[in-house]
DNA sequence: GACTAGCATTCACGAAAAATGAATTCTAGC
DNA sequence: GCTAGAATTCATTTTTCGTGAATGCTAGTC
């Protein structure tokens, strides 16, 4: 058992076919098949149920899936282990909320570039729950999340606080008249994609408000956020940060939330388990060190 | 990266020469050498020092090598998780002390077969030292120890309670009459191998009883070392349960020691990461059923 | 200081395994 | 019954792996 196998094994599990995996794996479907099939012989028991619309783990291949997973976790980290030789270089994959890269990250990166120009830095946004997966699946080193979260395979630390604020366009100078100013149902609601954590926050904050059906706009940008708020299609609720560093300061009012509300904090999330990562190290320092100045 | 690569670093890491890994994969040298340096290649950095005696780790080596272990024992595990629906089956490779494998497990293997033919169960003795150790690598499924023991990695449970005590030849009615027919030195000390816990424990009671330096002779089994106290070639220590179930008890005296010195716990060791192993489940559940009835 | 023994490396070649692409089979849905 | 999407089979090509002979290197020996 190599452990091309295993990863094909994992690609046909993950895609639930053999023609979704093949294309995921650069190679065609007949090899696909057959090396599953010399899988199936070497562990002597059938790994999928096979049906006219793609293949279904049997209870055999469910119980070697997280096996499968492990072991292509620690050849990934067991590469990177051996070339770390403790002075941060390599590549580094960090995630981030879309509010968080906009106004916390900039100065960090730079810093950290700074200190360890060595290491090729990649970030990506996306919302806490694809960030949540993608670090303990490896895809990412490390995330800035939005709390709070918990689990067991994961190393968590505070990053940053944020104060949530309601924004709306200009016209509105109070919460108050924003809510004597809308129809019953409420103002449209402009969020990201399902998964982001503020998201959820505001729905709660307008079910408060007595707007729970209230109609919902996702957007996939911040700057886009912002535009549409300044334009009165609706309101959002960022970290104050967030606003107050925009271009579009100007065009939007900022609403203060009671502290329940408002209160949002930013975590640091990598893998607790395995070899801590020297580029990785050196990531968290920077952001131990900032955070004391952040603090101050 | 695949698994026969990292299997092949790790022979030559463990034996410390190419020749030597190559004899254990059954392979050539020639083709340890190419992929050792495939692998050197594909991690970007070499992994040995070479020397005109053999190769050394680089920390580079070092690092990768606890990787290569536990990918290892991750993919023999897989491999058994998936054969495994939850009734025990297949091999189990379990390991004992010599003294035992002799008067404890009989009655043992009896039962656990009685419930589970379908295992193929394998026995081993030897050491408490090399059992950790095989139990630790994967090569054994769980084994019968002296204690006290602790490891991270073990899960230990409690099998039985043995009294040691001191085995002489008929002659020596009593401690005092060996310990005045003896001279100044002592009497040989008849011991197991290297890595064997009693034999530390008859070295405590040697030093005790004032002879520290007495004359060492290694045997390689129970009955022969019977045999020889029988013979009055010298003394031993075993479990008295041992003593006396043996064909030869007629022949030897045993001499009760104090407590601190008589008592010995044997434990049952396996390995606590990873799947439950159905076979080692259903002889963990035989242990425990006999373990209360010889507490009984 | 040449010699030898033990080990690792290089290289060319044959054998084995993996990838490919075309043909085939299967089945749900029309 | 036909079609589209999916898996499998099979002959062929490509790649990789394992082998054995030759070579190179170094420590210990005489």
């Amino acid at each position: 058992m190599e452990l091309s196998d295993i990863q094909t094994f994992a690609a046909v599990a993950r895609t639930g076919g053999i023609t979704r995996a093949a294309e995921e794996l650069n190679t065609v479907q007949s090899n696909v098949t057959q090396r599953v099939k010399a899988l199936e012989a070497e562990i002597g028991t059938p790994l999928f149920e096979r049906h006219s619309r793609g293949m279904a783990l049997t209870g055999a291949g469910k119980r070697l899936l997280p096996y499968a997973q492990r072991m292509a976790a620690l050849s990934r980290e067991a590469v990177l282990a051996a070339r770390d030789d403790g002075e941060p270089k390599g590549p580094l994959a960090i995630g981030s909320m879309e509010t968080t890269a906009a106004v916390r990250l900039p100065p960090l990166l730079a810093d950290f570039h700074r200190r360890f120009p060595a290491v090729r830095l990649s970030l990506r946004t996306a919302t806490t729950a694809d960030l949540v997966a993608g670090v303990l699946d490896g895809t990412l080193d490390g995330a800035f999340v939005a709390g709070p979260i918990a689990h067991a395979d994961l190393t968590i630390t505070s990053a940053f606080r944020e104060e949530l604020v309601l924004v709306s366009a200009r016209r509105w100078a109070s919460l108050a008249e924003l809510r004597a100013g809308t129809p019953e149902s409420g103002p449209t609601a402009l969020v990201f994609r399902t998964g982001c954590t503020y998201r959820q926050r505001l729905e709660q904050v307008f079910v408060e408000y007595g707007w729970p059906s209230a109609a919902r706009f996702e957007l996939g940008t911040l700057d886009g956020m912002i535009g549409c708020v300044a334009a009165d299609m609706g309101v959002t609720l960022l970290p104050r940060a967030v606003v107050e560093r925009s271009a579009m300061n100007g065009s939007v009012a900022i609403h203060t939330l009671s502290p329940s509300h408002a209160r949002a904090e930013t975590l640091f999330i990598q893998r607790s388990a395995g070899h801590q990562y020297s580029a990785l190290e050196g990531f968290a320092a920077c952001l131990k060190k900032d955070d004391q100045v952040i603090a101050a």
